[in-house]
DNA sequence: ATATTTGTACGAAGAAATTCGTAATAGAGG
DNA sequence: CCTCTATTACGAATTTCTTCGTACAAATAT
């Protein structure tokens, strides 16, 4: 399956991956912080991302349960992957020193990069 | 300036960043080895990306020649804080820390890393 | 039971992105 | 000067994304 989220779409799929799994009114009243859109219209995505296939859903009770198909962690792949072919010319090492070198990585989120790196070369020797 | 290319855009963009500058027909031909459309597809959205402001032209001769208004580190930039919102809930480390785990970075650019890592600590201390 | 609230379904309109065909024109070559 | 080709301009069709109104059904409250 090709996990290729709209803007609109990853705002939703935020509110489903920190909660498990919710309603369509959870998702909206959440959105709704950020955001001014009827709330049909996040029940229309949510059904459209239920057609191609990116959530499921228990429509046992009335009020329908959303769950994803696929993690976070597969969308952050997935992200990945394309902009290091769209923008960074296919190069992790660009890709993460421009990261770290913009957003000012905290001392702990250095030290888990180091710890992270370190950890690889002991696997690598 | 808001900078926020469309997928179709970024094709174009990454070869007027690597040209420097260039026609339509030299941008047209390069992406003919990956992507199959027409000429004038890529002269309109050109001539869009003229009109948002994202390149602009020299009309002297007939053959306008084309440059980016902005630069690619502008481009990962903006791309970075898109996925960091949007995928890694703001945290650059668990971004980081992906993009090595999964894209098996070489020991190159490991090394390349690890410099930069220091590089900041010594500037912390 | 009836009215009100809460929910889903769905069509349709609007906006943005992509694609292409056709027309007009400038320049090159004969 | 005339013809042919390369180029730009531009309208329009198509597709995808986003938004919302309305209809209908289920649950809840009075």
């Amino acid at each position: 399956m090709e996990i290729k989220p709209t803007e609109s779409e990853l705002e939703i799929l935020q509110v489903i991956w920190k909660k498990g799994q919710c309603t369509v009114r959870e998702v909206h009243e959440e959105l709704a912080k950020n955001k001014d859109a009827g709330y049909t219209t996040t029940l229309k995505l949510m059904q459209i991302m239920h057609d191609k296939g990116m959530v499921e859903r228990d429509t046992t009770s009335k009020t329908h349960l959303y769950k994803a198909l696929f993690t976070m962690e597969q969308a952050q792949s997935n992200a990945l992957d394309k902009i290091l072919s769209t923008v960074f010319k296919g190069s992790t090492s660009d890709l993460v020193i421009q990261a770290l070198g913009q957003h000012r990585a905290s001392r702990d989120e250095i030290d888990a990069i180091k710890n992270f790196l370190n950890q690889f070369d002991q696997e690598k020797k």
